[in-house]
DNA sequence: TAAAAGATCCGCT
DNA sequence: GCGGATCTTTTAA
């Protein structure tokens, strides 16, 4: 565990979309303990932005499940949707915001063989990780981790094993119906591991 | 109490 | 590239 630099909680309390940018190249690590290790690579996020977001969970009220995004930066937030998935996210800013970012793919860099595991069919080692639902099931993560702060219960976000130059790129959302316009989400350019869409091509 | 929508995945064409 | 599966959460009456 020692080769890994966790990001600190300041890191999450900045703006949003500068967040969601600079998790890209983040190591996403998972501690099972007996079992090992699970990590990955951040290669696409996409920043949902409290009350100025139509698309956020945040936006109506502060109510149920999404008053998880007004905790303090660092917090995860996990929710279940289409009655099948988890999505995890990391909550940003300062307590009583009400914004996250949302993890949607990773690159699998450790303890690809427990991602196979959990992932039965999965063949190509591109597919374990490349969206927000599958990259939930190749860690496990569950909604045992919402409301918990990062490093609470074994998952922690790194800094970079190595040095890489990043190529950033930019699009709308994918998924969703309000505020799709917006220019929220961030993915490494060119990386086979972020998830497959029309809005990679600009 | 009931109804509708949803930050998705997967298989089929 | 398109549409169905599936059920939690939210909102309304």
């Amino acid at each position: 565990m020692d080769k890994y630099e966790l990001l600190t909680d300041n890191f999450f309390k900045r703006e949003t979309l500068k967040t969601a940018k600079d998790l890209l190249g983040k190591v996403l690590v998972k501690n099972n303990g007996k079992k090992g290790i699970l990590s990955g690579k951040i290669v696409e996020t996409e920043a949902y932005i409290g009350e100025h977001d139509p698309a956020c969970h945040a936006f109506q009220k502060t109510s149920g499940r999404s008053s998880v995004l007004y905790e303090e930066g660092g917090t995860i937030y996990v929710y279940f949707i289409y009655g099948n998935y988890y999505c995890f996210n990391v909550v940003t800013e300062k307590k009583g915001t009400g914004s996250a970012v949302l993890i949607r793919a990773v690159e699998p860099l450790e303890g690809i063989g427990q991602m196979k595991l959990n992932r039965p069919g999965i063949k190509s080692i591109h597919d374990l990780t490349n969206g927000p639902s599958k990259m939930c099931m190749a860690f496990g993560i569950g909604r045992e981790f919402n409301n918990t702060r990062l490093s609470a219960k074994g998952i922690f976000i790194s800094e970079p094993l190595g040095e890489e130059k990043l190529k950033i790129a930019v699009s709308k959302r994918i998924g969703i119906v309000k505020g799709a316009e917006l220019p929220y989400r961030f993915f490494i350019k060119d990386n086979p591991y972020v998830t497959k869409h029309k809005f990679n091509k600009i």
